[in-house]
DNA sequence: GCGGTGTTCTTCATCGTTGAAGAGGCAGGA
DNA sequence: TCCTGCCTCTTCAACGATGAAGAACACCGC
């Protein structure tokens, strides 16, 4: 008993005028007289039909009117990092005041499901953010031949190499603001220095990395913010190969509070602990709890992004502008995009709060 | 010089083979032999060509692996409330683990703009939350025609009306739930009350509001939320119509305190707020400090929905399982949903917390 | 040697719409 | 009167793909 879908076609027919003309009666109003689209449309209501199909539409147009975002992690974990519901929101302001819609493209942890499911994602352009350099979803992106949007990571250079030289990028310079809040640790006093980072590199390695897997991080992101620490470690005379930095997967609490407990375990116990996003720092404020470390007294801790939580912590961090990022990209994403794009680099911001002190004097 | 898209057709061409077949290399690797598909995709892949064109493809099959999400209030605004943001949530993980899409359907301040981009969602299936009994945006996503179902509002009785009797929809009980709230309120002993609205109709009223205005509220949640507070304070002995009602427009804190200031400006001035959501609590809360009132000791609040931020203010409020709604919703558009779907009404709980205590002691 | 069963590939029609171009009629100017 | 231009509406041919059905061939068992 399902009613079978009603077409142009056959209200056209109900009506005896043209396939053609009941398309204008829906879309170019002005190319028929008021008197008949007003039949038009009365015929149409009448036999349930609501207006062009939109995929046969699109298809004959060669739009469909949304973009789409892939994301390297999965959406469901997207919607529960603030930094990334922030970086929609921003993507989303745009695109709806251009009338376009968002698709969210659902990400699995095959690589190879993923990377389908940006193939066979039914948009106008595709924004893509913090993928690694050799993600196949980004492949996958550039291989369609839609207008691309890059967040973050892959980097402009890494883009170029892929085939995509010119796609529209945004981001930040990650070394320089890394190398300022850990400036920033260093001049406070602090010479023992441990760091908490993210991923590295796609197949997840979790636990203490030495400074070759550091700079093999295909990560841009975990690369560059983990050298702008070694420069301005170098800077200050702070040996690197003496910092233990430790990796984990995603940016969450939970992967921050064991990575600062690794760090924490090991001796000299560091006084400064540089984590590379707010919520890895959230875990590694529970984890110097549980350790009964005051902060900042026993140990200062630092997080980046500046996200909506960092205030209420009293987080010192790197304001980036988060938001902002994905209206440009949306931006880039929407408008006709003549030639390459330059790459564009947003300012970044040392907010120092009081999660961070002098280091504490020599233990006993 | 723009690149001619390549297709199916040619690629098939170059190969000397029927486009069915390079369609199946792609899709049904089962239906010819490896050999033939590494040629086709090893063709494929030197002539650019990364795989059918899923605007075509889902033409042609019927289903484009997405489902629509449609908001009253534009989706710039839902990324901001975090109760909004746990739907989504919710509704994605299911979708993603279904490998389906999510395509979010821009909202607009002009209503036949938003019902337009209902109607021209390239989607399988439309989920809708939160809309007033007369939004044409639910009109235009009954008249798709395609698998529907809706969140909160409109509940199913009006559903039926518009002639989608049936549709899934996913709820709570908010009479019962605000009554709760409400009587655990007045068990403390508080026989002023106040009440902070959010939007009572999609034109927004703001200020102080009467009874008939309640009870004609087209936000069917709004409506049912007054009357429950109105069957408690009925059960309690306490007069409705004494009580200072104010509505508003979103659920922001900037909302909740205007709506909050002009609750508390009325004399008597009432000891205890009920706000209709987390957020407008949040916002009645910074009205009480700016008037220089105690939480509780000079005036109780509360909220609802249990939101991420209300523990930490530790708000007495009504949990309600948002993000489980969002996967109720998605399941019963994502399954084939043979005949007519039961409502599904979850539970909720009063979560008693630090802003609500005994009345002040009579005013001096 | 023959029908039956699979595998592999092809043919054909069609999904529902809209751009481009054209045809008919009517008004206004030369 | 005739031409021109405008307003309406129509015709035609795609847009790029896939389901259904079928053809060609190989292999199997008896």
């Amino acid at each position: 008993m399902r009613a079978r879908r009603v077409t142009l076609r056959q209200v056209a027919d109900e009506l005896g005028v043209s396939a053609k003309t009941v398309s204008n009666a829906f879309n170019r109003p002005d190319q028929l007289s008021a008197a008949l689209r007003d039949r038009v449309l009365a015929t149409a209501h009448r036999l349930g039909y609501s207006g062009p199909d939109p995929l046969a539409a699109g298809l004959r147009r060669g739009r469909v009117g949304a973009i789409g975002v892939a994301y390297a992690n999965g959406l469901s974990y997207a919607f529960d990092d603030p930094v990334a519901v922030a970086l929609l929101a921003g993507v989303t302001s745009v695109a709806e005041a251009a009338g376009a819609g968002l698709l969210l493209v659902p990400g699995s942890a095959d690589p190879r499901r993923s990377a389908a499911a940006v193939t066979g994602a039914v948009v106008d352009g595709l924004l893509v953010a913090s993928l690694a350099d050799d993600d196949p979803l980004l492949a996958a992106a550039i291989a369609r031949r839609v207008p691309l949007a890059v967040v973050d990571q892959p980097g402009p250079d890494r883009l170029a190499e892929l085939g995509a030289p010119g796609a529209p990028w945004v981001g930040i310079d990650d070394r320089a603001a890394m190398a300022a809040v850990t400036a920033h640790v260093l001049a406070l006093g602090h010479r023992r220095l441990g760091v908490v980072a993210f991923g590295l590199t796609r197949d997840p390695v979790r636990g203490l990395v030495d400074g070759a897997a550091q700079a093999a991080a295909t990560y841009a992101v975990s690369r560059d913010r983990l050298a702008g620490s070694r420069d301005a470690a170098a800077a200050a005379g702070v040996d690197w190969d003496g910092v233990p930095v430790s990796a984990g997967t995603d940016s969450t609490p939970g992967e921050g509070e064991a990575g600062a407990a690794a760090v924490l375990a090991t001796t000299p116990r560091p006084t400064a602990l540089l984590c590379l996003s707010d919520r890895l720092a959230e875990g590694a404020l529970r984890a110097a709890a549980r350790l009964g470390l005051r902060v900042p007294a026993d140990l200062s801790v630092t997080g980046f992004d500046d996200a909506a939580t960092a205030a209420g912590l009293g987080l010192t961090t790197v304001r980036q502008p988060t938001r902002r990022k994905g209206e440009l990209a949306a931006r880039a994403l929407l408008a006709p995009a003549a030639g390459p794009a330059a790459p564009q680099l947003l300012p970044t911001e040392l907010v120092p709060r009081a999660t961070t002190g002098p280091p504490p004097a020599l233990p006993g």
